[in-house]
DNA sequence: AACATAACAGTTTTT
DNA sequence: CTGTTATGTT
């Protein structure tokens, strides 16, 4: 099967803890999945004793694809590739009830976290009003919540990490948010690797159980794993320290989500016979590209030294384009995409755009689809995040379980019933002090001369709403989802809240979309091997499972030829054989906030892996200039001579070119500077382009 | 007290 | 483009 020797020597040795070093398009998803096929084929494991754990729902899906195209399914029973947060959720709704959680926990989103952290706040400082803790604060708790569960900090240690009001702040309300999620049994993300971990440390003997029946663990991209995930592995692989890692330092770009890259050194100071495997050849990647790349990442510090090589041709030259401006940078990528696919009779989807920032790609998407451009952008919201779709899964949460306070809020004032924030917030205050669910002191007596009688009545009305509707789902739970859009008066919602009836019509088919997926579960789907489960089951299973794992929608449609638009971190382990880098400029690409910080390593990584990506060529996109960027560092009267700039001149901020591209060798680098005026040799090179470009144009007989 | 309308600003990366 | 904020209206 074509390994070469390290690679192999990284299959075979299961004898304790292995650590691949593997660089970039060295191969590492092929070590784990031959790794996989070796355990289950030559060394005889049984499918349900090895796990692979991945970071993305991309690269879990690859992988698995990948396996059972050469591992026969009866050998694959029970195999398990997923996530990290994935596992967690299988060992959480397997232990539920030991960990002593209800089994119909629910997974809270972003959304669902901020009201919480809200109602915490009002209740820690009543006498600060709903509004004084604007969306940043919120998002800083949530985010300090996030990271104490990330480094396995529970709420009673975090006021150590609380230096000041603020952080003692922060503490209490994690401390109240962590036994509110447990009264609601909900969970957030950081849970599903939390609650296992703080689980097993208690329960050896449930402990034992998963470690008997796990007896092989891979990871990949080991370098993103954070502590509480580390842990995780650790427990699982017990004393049989029975495991292989697959990671990259130089393509850690996750540290603001918790990733900590030093798990890699720990590895080896925790597991001292660890077995460390480096894998250094490269077979995606011309040598001029490796060789920029090696010459950009030297600049950072490094524990283990790794030189990458290749024996593919040198290549081209990495082409820099500089222009005025990002409309200009749009529409001259157009261009070098549509004459670059002539000349190499290459299809679309051999390019791929990457880019810092997922706003950039706005200008890019208007010009391909003014140049007939075929695109597709990854990484776009997710069906789960889309309103309507939280809607519906609200009104299932609220109907399933009345005390479900966040889909309450959520959905008792949509589509509109008169019911706003100051009754909301009422009944919020009301419920806490008689300890009742916001669902039941709506319905109240007492509570009915806290509001005028028309929004008691509006509340009232929508309680017996919900109730006609649980009463309905006990026998009819399939007739009650497919009625619920009508009786709710959705559609209409949709067209009065939208700008534009065709997007109302999208929303429309996405809440259809979602019914059918539910019915679907009730009805259970024979083809699939789906038994049919109750109302609580499929709301339950949309609600965690599927909410996890059907993260990124339109992902199904990668065989297209299209054109790939990205974050670069959502490039990360995907290659193309042209790959475009936009706005390689200060305080873009290494972003500002990271300027800021005075750190810009990570950023200069996640650099590193977007020019790893490409294959045959490597283009780096800069402008001049830039609408809003940075800080106003506007400077007047630094404006070009020719007058006034027709696009806002005053706002516009001088961009200075990324030092990435000043840390590349120079020698590899073509420049094409459209803002200066060009050389004769420039000119005479263009012109050679352009009767190349017409000749392969006749040639193909157009 | 809630809504409609307009005006506005600002966008790091994601399980 | 979308979510948030300020204003006037019912």
């Amino acid at each position: 099967m074509n390994l070469n020797e390290r690679q192999l020597e990284a299959v075979r040795y299961i004898g304790g803890p292995c650590l691949v070093i593997a660089g970039a398009g060295s191969g590492k998803t092929r070590v784990i999945t031959s790794k996989i096929e070796y355990l289950l084929d030559t060394c005889g494991y049984p499918g349900y004793s090895v796990a692979a754990v991945t970071f993305t729902n991309k690269a879990a899906r690859e992988m698995k694809e990948r396996v059972f195209r050469s591992v026969s399914p009866e050998a694959a029973e029970g195999l398990i590739v997923t996530t990290f947060h994935s596992l967690g959720l299988r060992i959480i709704r397997s232990e539920c009830s030991r960990i002593g959680l209800r089994s119909n926990f629910m997974l809270f989103d972003e959304h669902d976290k901020e009201i919480l952290v809200r109602s915490v706040l009002g209740e820690l400082q009543p006498s600060a009003g709903a509004d004084d803790f604007s969306k940043e604060d919120v998002e800083r708790i949530l985010g300090f919540i996030s990271s104490c569960k990330m480094d396995m900090v529970e709420p009673e240690d975090s006021q150590s990490r609380a230096e000041d009001g603020d952080g003692i702040l922060c503490s209490k309300v994690y401390s109240r948010y962590a036994s509110m999620m447990r009264s609601y049994g909900a969970l957030d993300l950081d849970d599903l690797i939390y609650l296992p971990v703080i689980f097993f440390r208690s329960h050896p003997d449930e402990l034992a159980r998963w470690q008997r029946r796990l007896r092989y663990i891979l990871v990949d991209e080991y370098q993103d794993t954070n502590s509480c995930q580390y842990e995780l592995l650790k427990l699982l692989a017990g004393e049989r320290q029975a495991f292989t890692v697959v990671g990259d330092d130089d393509q850690s770009i996750y540290s603001w989500r918790g990733a900590r890259p030093e798990n890699i050194d720990l590895l080896i100071r925790d597991f001292p016979d660890t077995r460390v495997i480096k894998l250094e050849q490269n077979y995606r990647s011309t040598g001029r590209i490796l060789k920029c790349a090696n010459a950009l990442i030297s600049a950072n510090s490094h524990t283990f030294g790794k030189k990458l090589f290749s024996a593919a041709d040198f290549g081209p030259k990495v082409n820099v384009f500089v222009t005025k401006d990002d409309e200009r940078q749009a529409d001259l990528l157009s261009s070098e995409i549509l004459g670059s696919t002539y000349m190499h009779h290459s299809r679309w989807k051999d390019y791929a755009v990457l880019y810092r920032s997922s706003h950039l790609s706005r200008i890019i998407e208007k010009a391909f689809v003014r140049n007939r451009i075929p695109y597709r952008i990854s990484g776009s919201v997710s069906f789960f995040d889309r309103s309507e779709v939280k809607d519906f899964l609200s009104y299932f949460r609220l109907i399933l379980n009345h005390d479900d306070d966040n889909a309450f809020l959520r959905v008792v004032n949509t589509p509109r019933r008169d019911i706003g924030a100051a009754t909301t917030e009422k009944l919020g205050i009301f419920a806490r002090k008689h300890g009742m669910s916001m669902f039941d002191a709506a319905q109240s007596a007492l509570f009915q001369k806290e509001v005028g009688a028309n929004t008691f009545r509006a509340l009232g009305e929508f309680c017996e709403f919900i109730s006609g509707r649980t009463d309905q789902a006990e026998d009819d739970a399939r007739g009650m989802a497919e009625s619920l859009a009508d009786d709710l008066g959705y559609g209409a919602y949709l067209s009065s809240s939208s700008k534009n009836e065709d997007i109302a019509s999208i929303r429309m088919r996405n809440v259809e979309q979602l019914v059918s997926w539910l019915t679907e579960k009730l009805d259970g789907n024979p083809r699939e091997h789906l038994e049919p489960q109750s109302f609580e089951a499929s709301v339950h299973s949309l609600c965690t499972r599927d909410m996890l794992e059907h993260s990124s929608l339109g992902e199904d449609d990668e065989e297209l030829d299209q054109v790939q638009l990205m974050t670069l971190h959502a490039s990360k382990g995907l290659e193309f054989p042209y790959v475009y880098i936009i706005g390689m400029e200060e305080g873009v690409l290494p972003h500002q906030s990271a300027i800021d910080e005075g750190d810009v390593t990570e950023e200069r990584r996640l650099c590193y892996v977007g020019i790893t990506r490409a294959m045959r060529e490597l283009n780096l996109m800069e402008v001049k200039t830039r609408r809003g960027a940075g800080r106003s560092m506007r400077r007047q009267g630094e404006n070009d001579g020719d007058g006034k700039n027709r696009r806002g001149s005053p706002d516009d901020s001088k961009m200075t070119e990324s030092r990435f591209i000043g840390e590349l060798p120079s020698e590899d680098l073509d420049i094409h500077n459209e803002t200066r005026p060009k050389t004769e040799d420039e000119k005479a090179a263009e012109a050679k382009n352009v009767s190349m470009l017409l000749k392969e144009f006749l040639q193909s007989g157009g």
